[in-house]
DNA sequence: GAGTTTGAAACT
DNA sequence: CAGTTTCAAACTC
């Protein structure tokens, strides 16, 4: 994938390429810089849907009106992200995110220029939300570390650089930083270097030259650091993940010193050219959709669509993605790898979300690009690891993801992506338009598929209001990119975020499916957490599909899809064992009692009664979800996570309580779990330690029961096999006529001539003495018969083939 | 499928 | 924090 040189950018249409766009924020609207954006103030413009264009770069725009948030290095060379003592930052991650950048790849950083002093590099995310997760820099070596939960291993990490960490609390600066890593992936943004001053300081010959910089590091693992370094030059250096994937920050150059600075930011997902194995294509999803008025409505632009065409015909499959004339929004792209082995890994898509004011493409690039990408991890500036970013040991995917005011979200899901991708949905917008959006909508207010080509795979994802989204089904696109637009029933999988101020948890204890709403006066920002099992979807179906906030119906198969690591499983083994549907009959299916619930997920096919736990009990689950937390912070968390430093085993986080079980039931959770207990289990008579007589008995038995059990799944598959095999070939057979069986040759006529003459036969023989004889003479007559009859079938074959010959 | 057992969650 | 109750899953028949 190439990244859109300098000199393409200049020749691409301004509404695509057009990077000013991304302007200079502080320019503009000064006072929009700081965090706190009133609650409303983004209601106003919905978020525009992104179509990318059919390439591997992959762009996502998101447009947040006015609400800037930037985070700028300031002239004192202090980080400072702003207002209201809380950074906006969001940060996403468990243990498995959905909106997961892999532990290599990455972060995905919405990052806009702030100054237009420009020398200064700023990274800008929008959107953001509060900051809750610990947030320390270093200026030392100019990092900021943002982590997700604990500030105790930020504090580390900053120590380990050197010096003590800071939390950045600077008044207009904001960061937004949209990463979604694994938990334990910190992300570490580097600030340009206080000597170099890249900030607003610098004249802009010095930016020219000396081309500020922001560098975003994206730690993939706990011992790998993806920085990213952007500079003003066009040139941005990328620590390649291993998968090779990049993110690349490609900055237009500015003119003169009082052009605004443009950035673009990509990352390569998956890219062809990088993976050529991959099956998939990635996806590109490019184009954002942004609104500059806030009662335009929302639109969502296929990817084949014509006024994309001048990208689609760079060559290089270069896609462009800016801001549509919308110079202070900021597009979030979240780019994440799976897995390690991700560059296999097909379909990547930007996250769009409507969260800031200005707009971060992402692109994908390749080394040809302007963009220069670095495989050190040596930079100028020491990264020091940082602390796992999200709950240790979750195993949930979650995303979280900073909403709009009054936001709603629209999920958007990729096939072969664990990614999940929210778009948010401003649901003041939705109802301005005044058209109520019903099903089968297609009106653009209501509901406008975004197209999303990933080359083989083509994603529908209708795009609705909000408010006014139930039960839309996805409009089939008509365009070239003969995109087929699912079938399958609307799902709605994000709760729209209401007010719920009270909740200011642990972003890791959410469960997926819930969108909080920022504390009072915190600004306008939610969060959303999103199910994992909706990257299974992903990975199932060949669409993208972005989900309503209302109208979800049960009878849709999100919940019993549900593939999220159960009790410290694997994805994989629960990928194969659907959770079982609940029978809550009591707890409304809002305690933890229910299994989808503390599962994070939505009660689906499920043998419950009077169940909340869907989107139609919207605020019954959040206030659940609020006691649950309230009651247990970690109530959300996996039960099975790793043990003590240095253990490898996992363990009940807990311990059981086991009494009568002997820890040898699937009463216990850590048998249930399939693991021992351990020393913090308070269980009486426990069974369930390695050397347990009992739990070895019990362990044989289970083999060997799981032994038969496939070898009867063999015998029937075997015998399955051969009976279709056998049947396939009689019905070949009999069809070409060629291979007849005699008994088909019996038909009613021909045995009612036979009967006849073995009647008749019947009364020569009653004349004869003794039966025997009788006996005889009438199985000789039926002998007969029978012979007649075979002889009539071959003949009958013989005159079949010579009429086919 | 109904009834019992079990232990986590919820409650006091 | 401990004891009790509630609850739904696991289990038994």
């Amino acid at each position: 994938m190439d990244v859109v040189s300098p000199e393409l950018n200049s020749l691409l249409p301004d509404e695509i390429m057009d990077t000013e766009a991304i302007e200079d924020v502080q320019h503009s609207q000064p006072d929009r810089t700081t965090v706190s954006s009133q609650p409303g103030e983004n209601t106003s413009v919905p978020m525009e849907t992104d179509t990318p264009v059919a390439s591997e770069n992959v762009g996502l725009c998101s447009d947040v009106p006015e609400q800037t948030q930037a985070l700028t290095t300031s002239t004192d060379s202090t980080l400072g992200i702003s207002s209201e003592s809380q950074i906006p930052i969001s940060i996403t991650s468990t243990a498995s995110t959905l909106l997961t950048l892999k532990p290599v790849l990455t972060t995905s950083i919405a990052t806009t220029k702030t100054t237009d002093s420009v020398t200064g590099t700023s990274v800008t995310t929008s959107g953001l939300q509060k900051l809750s997760a610990p947030f320390t820099i270093s200026p030392a070596n100019h990092q900021i570390i943002l982590n997700k939960v604990a500030s105790a291993q930020a504090t580390e990490a900053a120590k380990s650089a050197g010096t003590s960490p800071q939390v950045i609390k600077q008044e207009g600066q904001k960061l937004l930083v949209t990463a979604i890593g694994k938990s334990g992936q910190p992300i570490v943004l580097q600030l340009p270097h206080a000597g170099s001053k890249p900030g607003v300081s610098q004249t802009s010959g010095e930016t020219k030259c000396q081309a500020p910089q922001f560098k975003v590091v994206a730690v993939g693992g706990r011992s790998e650091l993806k920085p990213i370094i952007g500079s003003a030059g066009n040139q941005v250096t990328t620590l390649q993940t291993q998968q090779l994937k990049t993110v690349q920050i490609a900055k237009k150059t500015p003119a003169s010193s009082a052009a605004p600075i443009k950035f673009i930011i990509t990352k390569t997902v998956n890219s062809k050219g990088l993976s050529p194995q991959t099956s998939v294509p990635p996806v590109i999803a490019g184009r954002v959709l942004t609104q500059n008025s806030p009662v335009m409505p929302q639109r969502t632009i296929s990817l084949s669509e014509t006024h994309n065409t001048s990208i689609q015909s760079i060559p290089g499959k270069k896609i462009a993605i800016s801001p549509l004339k919308t110079p202070s929004k900021v597009t979030v792209v979240s780019v994440a790898s799976p897995t390690s082995n991700t560059s296999q890994k097909s379909v990547a898509l930007p996250v769009n979300v409507a969260l800031g004011q200005q707009i971060l493409t992402v692109q994908q690039s390749t080394s040809a690009s302007p963009v220069k990408l670095a495989t050190s991890q040596t930079t100028a500036q020491n990264i020091k690891p940082v602390q796992t970013v999200g709950g240790v040991g979750s195993s949930q995917f979650k995303t979280i993801i900073p909403l709009a005011a009054q936001p709603n979200v629209q999920q958007i899901q990729v096939p072969g992506s664990r990614f999940h991708y929210v778009r948010l949905v401003t649901a003041t917008t939705a109802s301005s338009t005044g058209q109520p959006s019903g099903p089968t909508t297609s009106s653009i207010q209501t509901a406008k598929p975004m197209v999303v080509s990933t080359g083989a795979v083509r994603m529908s994802v209708p795009i609705v209001p909000a408010q006014t989204m139930k039960q839309v089904a996805p409009k089939p696109l008509t365009s070239a990119a003969q995109v087929v637009t699912t079938t399958q029933t609307q799902q709605r999988l994000i709760m729209p975020a209401t007010p719920l101020p009270q909740i200011q948890p642990n972003f890791t204890n959410l469960p997926p499916g819930t969108v909080l709403a920022p504390a009072p006066g915190g600004g306008n920002v939610g969060y959303a957490v999103l199910p994992a099992q909706y990257v299974t979807q992903l990975q199932q179906s060949p669409f993208v599909t972005l989900a309503s906030s209302s109208g979800f119906p049960a009878s849709t198969g999100i919940q019993t899809q549900a593939r999220l690591p159960l009790n410290g499983l694997s994805t994989s083994e629960t990928t194969s064992r659907p959770r079982k549907p609940c029978n809550c009959t009591k707890s409304q299916c809002l305690k933890l009692y229910c299994d989808c619930f503390a599962n994070g997920e939505f009660c689906n096919n499920c043998n419950c009664n009077n169940c909340f736990n869907n989107l139609e009990h919207e605020t019954e689950r959040l206030k659940a979800i609020k006691t649950c937390l309230d009651r247990n912070p970690e109530a959300f968390k996996p039960k099975i996570g790793k043990g003590k430093e240095g253990e490898s085993d996992r363990r009940h986080s807990k311990g059981c309580n086991c009494k009568r079980s002997g820890c040898l039931k699937n009463y216990c959770e850590c048998y249930e779990a399939k693991i021992m207990c351990s020393s913090i289990c308070k269980c009486i008579g426990c069974k369930n330690f390695e050397e347990s007589p009992e739990r070895k008995t019990l362990m044989h038995l289970a083999d060997a029961a799981e032994v038969r059990v496939q070898q009867q799944t063999a015998a029937k598959t075997k015998l399955s096999s051969q009976i279709s095999d056998l049947l396939m070939r009689t019905t070949h057979v009999i069809s070409s006529g060629g291979g007849r069986l005699p008994y088909t040759f019996v038909t009613k006529e021909v045995l009612e001539a036979t009967c006849e003459c073995l009647l008749e036969q019947a009364k020569k023989a009653e004349q004869t003495q003794p039966q025997a004889e009788a006996e005889r003479m009438i199985l000789e007559e039926f002998g007969h018969c029978l012979m007649r009859i075979i002889s009539s079938a071959g003949k009958a074959k013989a005159d079949s083939a010579s009429i086919s010959c």
